[in-house]
DNA sequence: ATAGGGTTAG
């Protein structure tokens, strides 16, 4: 307003496009207060607010003001007239406001509009409002891509990134993103790194790494400059795939990009690197850290407690409190499973009140079932019913999962099925539930309802994932299934296992048979469990890396209770250290002991 | 003038 009064004080004549001017600023500043005076200023002046005018006014209301309903109001009352931009604009405010609902709803009002037709920054705009709507931001996601179709409108790299991220946050599924691939790359677009960040994000997301991966080398090629965005994705599908040498050699790049120092980045490099089982790498860039934030911290103890060492994990959320970072509910997520992992139930059940108590943080299913895992775990079955009775919402299938899991380590059948009951209502399709419910009346001896479950698995088309395991060896990787006999150096394998076999046996191993899920004899069960995909991937390991080496394997589902029996009397043996990633955790296998400690 | 890609859990 000072600038105002000071012109009219020398006489210099106030316009529209002054005023435009200072609406603008106010409107960069936040400075809702000064731009209503501006505004009003220019009324009394009896200037007529043109339609440039009145959209840095609504936009100025979209980013100061607390609630969207007073941008609202401007966009149906102060405007003379309404452009693409004004609509635009008040679709973002809906959104930024966290209202997708409303924000797609101004869309479809917009195209019922005569003269006004979205444009590209229409569409980024109303696509991201999209991927907030919960529960059905994937139909009206789809239906602005329709719209987009059926209007002839030809989307340019900029609509594909939104479409893309929409898809990617909506969690639609792998073949539509290889569809907008193959146009990408079929078309006359050119790459841009964000929508090949878009891209690798999504296939990171769903699951499809290698994809993300051919994507990376797509942008290198091209030429295009990968920035720290880039990276945190690629990470991410490096973490999944755990390729360490991969990820190191994404660490090079990173420092030759001049990005080490950045703290996203830095803590996408721990989470690659706990992920890809090296331990030492990630508290290493932990402990060079400048700076550290809340996820930080959060990755470094997740990571900890995967790895078995749920009292340093603890150890370190005392450190964090003590260097003043709060903790947030996903770190609460890492503290507890860490109890749960160490067996730690008196301390679990501590932090789990202190959440609220001190933190104000409410409880999430997630935590309920980290609590239900925790006593479950340690044997306290009714304990966890009870948990599970006293949650405010409703149970979610992690929740039965756990309890499911802790019955199958203590046998107990008839909870067993009643939390298979529970977890079927909710996903009838999800073979784990099956499998473990299996294994349960495996080791009861129940044949007869294990035939009955697969039946039921055969009705419903259900159908298991095949277990896998990986082994990288000098930067390859190498994967195996049960009974596999299409590695190269398949003789030299079986050879090797046969040779510890007779060593194990002379140590005192007796094969683990509980969960085996056909009616065999002890025998034949025997041999049913001697070639899983754990045992040739190590067998694998010693026969190709020199004699001491740390051998690193993954493994797509849950580790099989005697693959681990076996894995801790090989590494006693051979004296090598052997690290598993399962589909939970880490299990660090040394000396003939497993950092677990039979939790898992 | 309105504007794209993002780390941590299960």
């Amino acid at each position: 307003m000072s600038v105002i009064h000071k012109m009219e004080e020398q006489g210099i004549p106030v316009v529209h496009s002054t005023y435009a001017k200072l609406l603008r600023r106010c409107s960069e500043m936040r400075d809702l207060v000064e731009g209503k005076q501006v505004y009003s200023h220019m009324v009394q002046r009896g200037l007529q607010p043109n339609i440039f005018i009145g959209n840095v006014l609504l936009d100025m209301f979209v980013n100061s003001s607390a609630s969207v309903e007073d941008a609202r109001e401007v966009f149906d009352n102060k405007l003379v007239e309404k452009d693409v931009v004004s609509w635009s604009t008040m679709i973002t405010g809906y959104a930024k406001h966290g209202h997708g609902k409303e924000a797609f709803e101004l869309f479809c009002c917009m195209l019922q509009q005569e003269g006004v037709k979205p444009n590209t920054i229409t569409y980024m705009s109303v696509l991201k409002a999209c991927s907030i709507i919960i529960p059905n931001g994937l139909e009206c996601g789809e239906h602005v891509h329709a719209h987009i179709i059926e209007s002839g409108f030809e989307p340019d790299v900029r609509v594909w990134t939104s479409l893309i991220s929409m898809y990617t946050r909506c969690g639609r599924t792998l073949e539509w993103g290889r569809e907008v691939h193959a146009h990408i790359v079929n078309s006359r677009l050119k790459w841009d790194v964000c929508v090949g960040t878009a891209l690798i994000s999504m296939y990171a997301k769903c699951g499809a790494s290698e994809d993300a991966f051919k994507v990376y080398r797509e942008l290198q090629q091209e030429g295009v400059g990968l920035n720290r965005v880039t990276y945190i994705c690629i990470l991410k599908a490096c973490a999944n795939l755990t390729a360490l040498a991969e990820g190191r050699q994404l660490n090079l790049n990173i420092i030759e990009a001049g990005l080490g120092a950045d703290i996203w980045i830095q803590n996408a490099l721990i989470d690659m690197y706990a992920k890809c089982g090296s331990f030492v790498d990630a508290r290493k860039v932990f402990d060079t850290m400048a700076q550290r934030d809340v996820v930080s911290w959060t990755v470094m103890i997740d990571a900890l407690s995967q790895h078995g060492c749920g009292e340093e994990a603890l150890e370190l959320f005392g450190q964090m409190k003590e260097e003043g970072v709060q903790p947030d509910a996903i770190t609460f997520i890492g503290v507890l499973s860490a109890c749960s992992h160490a067996g730690l139930v008196n301390e679990g059940l501590g932090y789990f009140s202190s959440m609220f108590q001190d933190h104000g943080i409410m409880p999430t299913s997630t935590h309920y079932g980290c609590m239900v895992d925790l006593l479950g775990r340690a044997g306290r079955l009714r304990e966890a019913e009870e948990c599970i009775k006293k949650m405010p919402n409703e149970a979610n299938p992690s929740i039965w999962a756990a309890l499911l899991g802790a019955c199958r380590v203590y046998c107990n059948v008839k909870l067993a099925e009643s939390a298979a009951t529970h977890w079927l209502k909710l996903e009838p399709k999800n073979a784990a539930v099956y499998v473990l419910l299996s294994h349960v009346y495996a080791a009861a001896g129940m044949w007869d309802s294990i035939v009955e479950i697969r039946k039921l698995m055969e009705e419903r088309g259900v159908q298991k994932e095949p277990g896998r395991c990986w082994i990288e060896v000098e930067g390859k990787m190498h994967t195996f299934v049960a009974d596999d006999r299409t590695h190269l150096q398949v003789e030299q394998i079986y050879a090797e296992l046969e040779t510890l076999s007779v060593q194990m046996k002379e140590a005192g191993y007796v094969p683990d048979t509980r969960f085996v899920v056909h009616d065999l004899d002890e025998q034949q069960k025997e041999r049913a469990v001697c070639y899983h995909s754990e045992k040739l991937a190590i067998a694998y390991g010693i026969i190709s890396t020199a004699p001491g080496t740390q051998i690193r394997i993954f493994k797509n589902l849950r580790i099989c209770s005697d693959c681990h029996t076996a894995t801790k009397f090989i590494s006693k043996i051979t004296g090598r250290e052997i690290v598993a990633r399962d589909g939970n955790r880490f299990h660090h296998f040394n000396n003939g002991e497993c950092s677990c400690g039979e939790y898992w």
